[in-house]
RNA sequence: GGCAAGGUAGCUCAGCUGGUUAGAGCACAGCACUCAUAAUGCUGGGGUCGCGGGUUCGAGUCCCGCCCUUGCUACCA
């Protein structure tokens, strides 16, 4: 039975360059909707950027736009990355409106994200869906209003978000602390309880004012009894993603805060002169804009589709219709608790599935711009490197669980080497050269040889494994079956029985059988793969001069005479060079141009100068080398390890809050500079007698200073 | 801190409801083959399954504690 599926992928920020832990996701809901759509299905897979709120708005004019033309500046970035721009995407659908299963692939570029529509959420279908959802929210009474109290920055007139002050850990004293927690000492905390707190935008100090905002009543028991079951409903979330929603049940639901005050750039609340809709509620909400402007440049192009099916509460149910959102782990509470209980509150459908997976990290750590492993989309295609690679690699690491997947470079290169050209192109690679020129290009016929069964056998767990995501155990599978393939090449040997041919000239037939054998095998994995590498086997089917591969055709083989074309390589090697340049060209282009691809504002505040001193201010301060005689975690600490320098004349004790980026390991025998005179502190682990010169933002992001060599323990710095 | 999840060969990962000498790919060593972009096939070395307890005839698998990694923690997005 024919599956009817509007399928989304979270939206990402427009305040930045899509990078590959973007890509993780994309990737993944992609080869899922390629795969629904190789079965038939009618699949809608639709995205768009994700535009409103302070971070946009403050960049915007940082550069001197207006928050639109920034978004239109991104949004063009963006949809370059995920398909080669929106024009390409509109050349795609043209190729072939009503079927995307037979749409030119060679039309899309970037990652080939097959979305059928990209679109904005600061949009007018956006907007009209956002204040409908609103209405009815309200007429349901399930808007709250009441009085806030929250930081301002006089200067800059505007409410500061929580991200947007900092001040002194109200705990340790630690300066240049956020609002929410502290780097230093690990403690959390309100913002309104920081000392001297100041506001990033304008530098000011914030005062606290109050002003009326407005709550969506998650809290009411219509809510949480829907909630409740909705959570839990087999099939609708991973169960780790439910236990993890389970902690919110526990804490009670509080209501959610859902307007924010102007200055803001988002949709202004009906009703209001100064309210404006906080961005997360605007963002979901943004799938049904898109959507709806699908249906719209479908219907231009004479394609009807039933709008009301896929979003109305009543229809979806009785046309039986789905909806599927692929999201990050992080955003999990944002899709499975207020989205859905807006939703079922104001007459729309809920999502029939939410799969969240986890995050990206390069070389078992987090993505860094120092290391050169926080790597754009842009910089990936640039440097040459084939999209499809990227596709191939993280679908043998992807599972359906919220697990974290690791790109470790090294493995990356050999993998796809050995998988996909090793072992699979190599079977085509092998085999055509034949049946082109021993039997110009024709396939023969006979009974079907070993493994070729098995291989038509595997179609249906393939199929469970692509159905439940676990792309990884489907390209096990797969690539165990090319093993086979390649066993039977070499046990059949093809190469000898065409030496055989001038003695005994019915060999040529067996010759002709065995080659058949393994192409048709081919043509098999090749359909199997086909939802991950979209392009590729778009060359295999004109390789193999057959029309658009289907799921269902892997119960097929090639008839007796059918003519393949001439074989050309189908793909090359990853080379170390390629590797290399890239996370150079990364850690380059990010010194260069001082970009902010991070989606988080703090990534790209800047540190503030501090007032200028005379010369005795300096030399009040006794800088010492050190060398580190030893260094340990420190048990119950979080951010701390404990150092004993030797400053020459004496040793010294010495906590620092660097563990988030060394090992204990790694410091020992280092030279560094220590502050020898700053008056020694009681802390909870014991007294820390000094501090040692680190710089940087924090987290794994921190670097110790060290002297050239020939510095030795006790050394004045001067 | 609380919660969710992870920690298995050098690297990346499989190991379902506990059951014989713990698996794969890559890397490494040897052999075979030469059709294929030095690809492929065969053989082999390599693991105290994070640490410590416990349950059991039997634990990588279940329970408890600890350590480490990641994420979330509601007026950040």
């Amino acid at each position: 039975m024919s599956r009817r599926i509007l399928v989304t992928s979270a939206l990402p920020y427009a305040n930045g360059a899509i990078h590959l832990g973007h890509l993780v996701e994309y990737i993944q809901t992609d080869i899922w909707v390629r795969f629904q759509r190789m079965q038939g299905h009618e699949v809608h897979y639709v995205g768009a950027d994700d535009q409103h709120g302070t971070p946009i708005m403050l960049r915007a004019e940082k550069e001197g736009l207006t928050p639109r033309a920034l978004v239109e500046n991104v949004l063009k970035d963006h949809t370059r990355d995920f398909f080669g721009g929106l024009d390409a995407q509109q050349q795609w659908i043209a190729s072939n409106p009503a079927n995307p299963n037979l749409r030119d692939e060679n039309l899309l570029g970037g990652f080939h994200i097959s979305f059928d529509n990209y679109y904005e959420t600061d949009s007018a279908e956006n907007e009209t869906f956002c204040k409908d959802v609103y209405s009815k929210l309200e007429a349901a009474d399930l808007i709250a209003r009441r009085e806030v109290e929250q930081f301002y920055d006089p200067v800059k007139e505007m409410f500061l978000p929580d991200r947007f002050i900092k001040g002194e850990c109200p705990k340790c004293g630690a300066k240049d602390q956020y609002g929410d927690s502290c780097e230093v000492c690990g403690s959390t905390y309100a913002p309104t309880d920081l000392k001297n707190a100041y506001s990033v935008v304008s530098g000011a100090a914030p005062i606290r004012k109050a002003s009326e905002h407005y709550f969506f009543k998650l809290s009411d028991n219509r809510c949480e009894q829907f909630l409740r079951e909705f959570t839990r409903e087999p099939g609708k979330l991973q169960n780790e993603a439910a236990n993890k929603l389970d902690e919110w049940f526990t804490a009670g639901l509080s209501d959610w805060d859902i307007s924010r005050d102007a200055p803001y750039f988002g949709f202004k609340i009906p009703g209001t002169d100064n309210k404006f809709f906080y961005v997360w509620l605007d963002a979901p909400v943004g799938y049904f804009g898109s959507f709806r402007n699908y249906v719209q440049k479908q219907k231009a192009l004479g394609i009807e589709i039933d709008e009301s099916a896929f979003l109305d509460a009543a229809k979806a149910k009785t046309e039986n219709t789905e909806m599927v959102h692929f999201i990050g782990k992080d955003i999990l509470y944002f899709h499975a608790l207020f989205w859905p209980a807006m939703l079922e509150n104001s007459g729309y459908r809920t999502p029939t599935q939410i799969n969240a997976h986890g995050f990206l990290t390069v070389d078992g750590a987090k993505m860094s711009k120092s290391r050169g492993t926080f790597i754009t989309a842009q910089s990936y295609i640039d440097a040459g490197l084939n999209p499809e690679w990227l596709r191939y690699y993280f679908a043998a690491k992807l599972n359906g669980t919220m697990e974290d997947i690791d790109l470790n470079l090294e493995d990356f290169i050999a993998r796809v080497n050995s998988d996909l050209v090793g072992k699979y192109i190599n079977i085509a690679s092998r085999c055509a050269g034949f049946i082109t020129k021993l039997f110009d290009g024709k396939l023969s016929g006979g009974e079907p040889i070993y493994p070729i069964d098995r291989l038509q056998a595997h179609s249906e767990v393939l199929e469970k494994m692509y159905e439940q995501r676990d792309y990884g155990f489907a390209l096990r599978e797969v690539m165990s079956l090319a093993d086979e393939v390649n066993q039977f090449v070499n046990s059949a040997e093809p190469w000898k029985i065409a030496k055989t041919i001038a003695d005994q000239p019915s060999n040529i037939q067996n010759l002709h059988w065995v080659c058949t054998n393994a192409i048709n095998m081919f043509r098999l994995l090749s359909i199997y793969l086909k939802p991950i590498l979209p392009t590729l086997v778009a060359s295999v089917e004109k390789f193999l001069n057959i029309p658009e591969l289907k799921w269902a055709d892997a119960k097929r083989l090639l008839s007796a005479d059918h003519q393949i074309n001439e074989y050309k390589h189908l793909m090359t090697r990853i080379e170390q060079k390629q590797i290399d340049a890239l996370v150079a060209a990364n850690r380059d282009s990010l010194q260069a141009t001082p970009t902010q691809p991070d989606a988080k504002p703090e990534a790209k505040a800047v540190e503030e100068k501090a007032e200028i001193i005379s010369i005795d201010d300096f030399s009040k301060i006794d800088l010492r080398i050190a060398k580190i005689i030893s260094a340990e975690h420190v048990e119950g600490a979080d951010k701390l390890l404990k150092l004993s320098l030797d400053l020459g004349e004496e040793n010294r004790q010495v906590f620092a809050g660097i563990k988030s980026a060394y090992r204990p390991e790694q410091l020992i025998g280092k030279l560094t500079v220590v502050v020898a005179n700053l008056a020694p502190r009681k802390m909870k682990f014991g007294m820390s007698e000094g501090m040692v010169l680190a710089a940087g933002p924090g987290g794994k992001d921190i670097f110790l200073l060290s002297p050239d060599s020939g510095a030795t323990p006790g050394m004045k710095v001067k």
